[in-house]
DNA sequence: TTGTATGCGTTATCAG
DNA sequence: CTGATAACGCATACAA
């Protein structure tokens, strides 16, 4: 029992429970940070005080004089072309939390919008506020002048994801980076599709572009031309865009991978509309399986990662970054693929 | 062109800014605060100095000095029992980001698990912190200890959602607070349906019970008593335990109304799996709109709210609790029923 | 209109 | 092992 917990709470300072105990303040700092130099009995009875007057340490103090601000930033940048679409899935935030929050870091949000400007201005302030000791970066691009400016500025990071090529960074991500994408396409090789078509983000993406080039990759090794490659956006309506133009070919696939589950399903609605069977008539693969790809009608075959993993292992790095002596992660879960009712053998045509 | 980013950015301080304009640290300090007594002219030279040395104000000794975090902090407590779930969406995060962000407040975020007990220790460790200077709250109990606990604690903070009943405290949800149920009852009824059950979350939290029990009113101004109302838990699982139960009984429903997108998503999919036809057989309304529920086999008819304002409003009204000058924003819009494909007209039994 | 002095709560240093 | 004392960077009353 912790008595009269509204008893004007003031503002319990160092000194008091100082005072309280019959020290030093600097003994009750040396107690709370883990230096060494205080008699045991003299520790319990500072402990003591502390726990009865309530007393923690002001993070506004502790952040000034160590100049650390124990928080660590997550950097969203949004898409202006979808305001709506924050790039991460919450058991991302979930792993990061969980990593960050028992070592006593909080998790400042930021979202930006993706205009380069201001970000360049926000990256900077950022910096300089030194609110956070470190961030974490999401949403890569691939001539991202983000890298550079961080480095720049001494700030730590760590990107979610893949740096662009040729880029050295610290980073999280499975190898390697088109992990998942290789699996969809030998499975869909096996099923006898010849005709197949990705169809997913923008190529000004790091993550995008490394999807398309590993289905590139894959389907070079299975001895096949892709029928289409299309790299557009990350929104259902973009997705639905190129699904339209590409089953308009001449030769239209009898296969579609996505770069999302979202715009997999955006496309599975849409072929349905247009009379197609879904897996009759054209097989659908997705990507980073969403809770409810399960429920489609027919369910989505989709390759699954283990977000939580990755935002620990971000959260991780991070930390190690900055000076934490936590143990290496090692690597992250190898993408599975998950096959569901929205692939069959391919169309006899 | 800000010359030299990296020129060993050491900490430029007041100090350094109020020396290249030739002022005191005082006259930068009443600069940047808005207080006045500054000559436009030297306001001028001291904006340009900061601006050229790149200087922005340490927010850790601003909070120590001020006692001003420039912080909100978003909590979230996700349940044990179904962890990987946030129970949120991003669109209301960027609500809160957008509101926040320009008046230059951050979002920290603290997640944690469904233990009153810790829970406890972690808000009292948040007032104590002084890291945030309010918080936003979701996802309430029927018993949550935390209104009076933050109280006590003189926390500011205001909840999103709304709070027990016959409590009092700082929310923002919608007027009713079950607004959206009262719709797709009488949608289904339109229909010609008689026989309508209710799934929903469990009736320990608060909006689950609130739109239980919005159902049974509508129910009751249609002059129809409900086939069940089951509060069970807010997963997939569950909405398909309740629903394999509810479709068992002797008289079956011909429609089910879930508290929950991914509950509905999931039951219908359960659904299908048994030979029954949506909506020929029965009728399926979801709640609160997930992107995808549009994209389902048949489409989910659901009820969409506005999320990203949901947490504009809450931010707005934190920070006018936190002393702001900011104008009233108003009531939410109202839930809107969107009707898809998975409602129909009664099966005739 | 501007400058000076002081304190916010903590930690580091160094002498006891 | 302990206790002064000086920063940390800023905001504020008050003096000029």
């Amino acid at each position: 029992m912790t008595q009269q917990v509204s008893r004007s709470e003031k503002n319990v300072t160092i000194a008091d429970v100082a005072a309280r105990s019959g020290v030093s303040r600097a003994a009750v700092s040396k107690v709370f940070n883990g230096r060494g130099g205080i008699s045991v009995a003299t520790e319990a009875r500072i402990r003591k005080a502390a726990e009865d007057l309530g007393w923690t340490r002001s993070s506004a103090a502790f952040a000034l004089r160590s100049s650390k601000s124990m928080a660590v930033g997550l950097i969203l940048n949004t898409a202006v072309a979808d305001p709506d679409a924050i790039p991460m899935t919450p058991q991302v935030l979930l792993g990061i939390e969980q990593v960050i929050a028992k070592l006593g870091y909080g998790l400042l949000l930021h979202v930006f919008s993706d205009n380069p400007e201001d970000e360049n201005q926000a990256y900077r302030r950022l910096a300089a506020d030194k609110r956070v000791d470190g961030v974490l970066l999401t949403n890569a691009r691939i001539d991202d002048a983000r890298f550079k400016l961080l480095a720049d500025l001494g700030l730590p990071a760590v990107l979610i994801g893949s740096p662009p090529p040729g880029l050295s960074f610290p980073h999280v991500d499975n190898t390697p980076p088109g992990a998942g994408v290789d699996e969809s396409v030998r499975h869909l090789v096996e099923l006898g599709h010849r005709k197949i078509a990705y169809i997913g983000g923008p190529n000004s993406r790091v993550q995008p572009k490394i999807r398309a080039e590993a289905f590139l990759e894959s389907m070079a090794s299975a001895g096949l031309q892709p029928t289409a490659t299309v790299s557009i956006g990350s929104t259902a309506e973009m997705a639905v865009t190129a699904t339209k133009q590409v089953m308009c070919q001449p030769e239209p696939p009898t296969a579609l991978i996505f770069g999302g589950d979202v715009m997999a399903m955006a496309a599975m609605h849409y072929l349905r509309g247009t009379g197609l069977d879904i897996p009759g008539d054209v097989s659908v693969v997705g990507f980073d399986d969403q809770p409810v790809a399960e429920y489609m009608n027919p369910g989505l075959t989709t390759v699954t990662r283990n977000s939580t993993q990755r935002g620990m292992h971000a959260a991780i790095q991070l930390l190690r970054i900055l000076g934490l002596d936590l143990p290496d992660p090692g690597p992250l879960d190898r993408p599975r693929l998950i096959v569901r009712g929205s692939t069959g053998p391919a169309a006899d045509r």
